[in-house]
RNA sequence: GUCUCUGUAGCUCAGUGGAUAGAGCGUCUGCCUCCGGAGCAGAAGGCCACAGGUUCAAGUCCUGUCAGGGACGCCA
């Protein structure tokens, strides 16, 4: 909200200076505003004269004074300080900083948000699993990262809509067939023969009993053609409704599950294909047809058509791509694991080969999660049975805790994930902190409720807040749509769980200094306002953007209370 | 061998080229007459893996080395 505000002031400071003929510009340069570590220095800085320096040959410090000379004082520049070797410290009004807060408070959370997106249509796509099993730990967290982005680059003014691209074609899926009616002939008592390489998960198990369920006595008499088609669809939609359980229990909700299949089917691929051939994107080589995806800088070129004449999993997915491009969106983005890393650079260039900007795909890249129990490692194979699944951990620590834990870190670090840590309801878990500090505004609302007093931040706050941790907080308030902003540039959602523990931790403090209903009225509404305006925000980035409870009393506590007192 | 991510406090991690490198947990010490102590305050704890370079300024950018994760199919 102040951040543009101030570079734009400085910006002004600077054409007039150079109109006074006291620098000799060329062209305005870009301003820089930071908010400085040390709060002694300032709300917000800029590094401006340091930077224009050496272009004007002038020691900072003299530009510095120069662009302060001519620095207008408007109602959002409080005072204004210089600093060796050149710093210009801008401390904001602390009545600006009120009214912010009464912005926040009449206009909701996501008051102020630069919607930079202006309307452009984004494709988010994400997970993406095989259905093959169940989900893992990893799946969840793409799953997380993708829903948080989708939230997010809509706050920032962009129309997205979330795809899960549903594997349901090739080997893999044949395998998966004949792997269930192994199981399937198990259970009926018959001699059977799990293939080579054939999935032995507990789930198998399981969708084998289902089949026995669902389908006719007779089917398991048939030919073994016959049995592993019926029962590689069976397993597919079995197996895809699980996933769906799990996305959904993760709080992840996506427009359009795409199928594969459907691709091959429409003639979609071959489609793509002849368009390529016909670009000149593919040339033919020992028999099989190769995207020269060189050109757009891949380390080697890629089989699309096989020797056989089949289409390689790179034509599907190019395919999906070019369907991707030909609804109109404006900008892709694919959520892909670390696994998948190699995979980029071909995609990229089959996107561009297809008439896409060298920016129109932008691909995350999200770390693998190491899952542990009580510091000890949890093993995670699709093969072996005893793998966790994305349900069981949803199961063990609630949606709130997965959701949090799972997106709170850079997606360029692999994710340490603690079951036991995550579901213990103490201090150590970052997401009851925050959602403490929102179910505690939340109560001392409702006590002045009961007296009769309604937030509000009145006109005079100049004088009334007066505190450090009142400006603190009223600053971290003021930054949240800038935060916002920066986050949906970067693509980075986890910035978004760590504003909401440093605001949350900024309120415990401001709490712990101020008491909010006392009996100067004055001070009393002005904080009222103040803490209603954190709620706002708190809600806005735990519901809206990350999909996680903003609770109104902590449930466990009065238990925990009740039995304390007892 | 090539590509890629990571390496910062005992542990898990922040740190958009700027000022004295931060947070949480853990350890130690304080704070409940009072709006919710799942909180707050304080202390201890660092050759930012290592070596060069770029510049007014490097934890941050570049090159190399070392260590750990991941990937290098006409699998999906």
């Amino acid at each position: 909200m102040l951040k543009q505000a101030i570079a734009d002031a400085l910006k002004d400071a600077l054409t007039r200076a150079s109109a006074a003929g006291e620098l000799t510009l060329e062209t305005v340069p870009e301003v820089g505003v930071e908010t400085p570590r040390d709060p002694d220095h300032g709300d917000y800085a800029t590094n401006l004269a340091m930077v224009l320096a050496k272009p004007l040959r002038m020691p900072p410090l003299k530009i510095a004074e120069t662009i302060v000379r001519h620095l207008a004082k408007d109602d959002t520049i409080g005072s204004v300080s210089i600093a060796a070797p050149g710093f210009i410290n801008v401390r904001v009004a602390t009545n600006r900083l009120a009214e912010c807060a009464r912005t926040i408070l009449q206009q909701g959370g996501a008051a102020g948000i630069q919607p930079f997106g202006q309307g452009q249509r984004v494709l988010l796509e994400y997970v993406s699993a095989n259905p093959t099993g169940p989900l893992h730990v990893g799946h969840a967290r793409w799953a997380v990262i993708g829903s948080t982005l989708a939230s997010l680059l809509q706050a920032v003014g962009f129309e997205t809509h979330q795809e899960f691209y549903i594997n349901d074609a090739g080997n893999q899926m044949r395998l998966l067939g004949a792997s269930v009616d192994a199981r399937m002939q198990e259970l009926a008592g018959r001699a059977s023969k799990m293939p080579e390489d054939g999935y032995q998960g507990a789930y198998i198990r399981e969708v084998a009993q289902a089949a026995r369920e669902h389908l006719d006595a007779s089917f398991v008499g048939l030919p073994v053609e016959a049995r592993v088609a019926t029962l590689t669809g069976f397993a597919r939609d079995y197996l895809l409704e699980l996933q769906k359980r799990t996305l959904l229990a993760l709080n992840t909700h996506f427009d359009v599950f795409y199928s594969e299949t459907t691709l091959h089917e429409q003639d979609r691929v071959s489609e793509a294909i002849a368009r390529l051939k016909q670009t000149g994107h593919l040339y033919e080589h020992e028999g099989a047809w190769w995207l020269r995806s060189t050109a757009y800088g891949d380390d080697k070129d890629r089989v699309v058509v096989r020797e056989n004449g089949q289409p390689t999993y790179l034509a599907a997915d190019i395919a999906y791509h070019w369907d991707k491009l030909r609804r109109g969106y404006d900008r892709l983005i694919d959520i892909l694991g670390a696994d998948h890393h190699g995979y980029v650079a071909r995609i990229r260039a089959a996107v561009q080969a297809l008439g896409g900007q060298d920016d129109t795909l932008a691909v995350v890249i999200g770390q693998m999660v190491n899952l542990f129990r009580d510091g000890e490692p949890v093993r995670m194979s699709k093969r072996t049975g005893d793998m966790v699944t994305a349900q069981e951990v949803v199961d063990e620590v609630g949606t709130d805790a997965a959701r949090y834990f799972l997106v709170m870190r850079s997606t360029d670090s692999t994710l340490d994930f603690d079951l036991a840590l995550a579901k213990r309801e103490s201090a150590d878990n970052p997401v009851f902190y925050v959602q403490y500090a929102h179910a505690r505004i939340c109560s001392i609302i409702r006590v002045a409720d009961e007296q009769g007093l309604s937030p509000e931040v009145g006109e005079t706050s100049e004088t009334v807040f007066i505190h450090p941790s009142e400006r603190q907080l009223l600053l971290k308030l003021a930054s949240y749509s800038d935060e916002v902003v920066a986050a949906a540039k970067a693509l980075e959602p986890y910035r978004l769980a760590r504003y909401a523990q440093e605001l949350a931790s900024l309120f415990h403090q401001f709490y712990a200094h101020c008491r909010v209903l006392t009996d100067d009225r004055v001070v009393t509404q002005a904080r009222l306002g103040l803490i209603a305006a954190t709620r706002e925000i708190l809600r806005h980035v735990l519901v809206d953007l990350l999909g996680v409870t903003a609770p109104l009393r902590m449930a466990s506590l009065t238990e925990e209370g009740a039995s304390a007192q007892a």
